[in-house]
DNA sequence: TAGTTGACCGGAA
DNA sequence: ATTCCGGCCAACT
């Protein structure tokens, strides 16, 4: 049997993201694997940037360098709600 | 349809 | 350690 939902891979990653807990992170590369695909790192950050919706963490996800990385709202605002919910820098 | 964009990654100098 | 460059992909125009 088979439902033809076929989410976009958009979708997806704000599924994926939406699962983060507080006190949790994913690097973007975690974030595309679990999405289906983890070559397109490249998409999942171009698609969060897009993304404009509260119920998302996008905060919570990190480059893979260990670095934050960007933010709608600015580096540091992404690493102060970071720290916040105690994650390690 | 094809071209451009972009919150990245990894390797090389 | 930092900086530069190419590659890879989905969505938008």
């Amino acid at each position: 049997m088979k439902s033809s939902k076929e989410k976009t891979f958009t979708e997806k990653v704000y599924d994926v993201v939406r699962k983060i807990r507080k006190g949790k992170v994913l690097t973007y590369k975690e974030v595309a694997e679990k999405a289906g695909n983890r070559n397109a790192v490249r998409a999942v950050g171009t698609i969060l940037s897009k993304n404009f919706d509260n119920n998302i963490p996008c905060h919570r996800v990190i480059r893979s360098d260990g670095k934050i990385g960007q933010y709608n709202r600015g580096e540091s605002e992404k690493i102060r709600l970071l720290k916040k919910e105690g994650v390690i820098l």
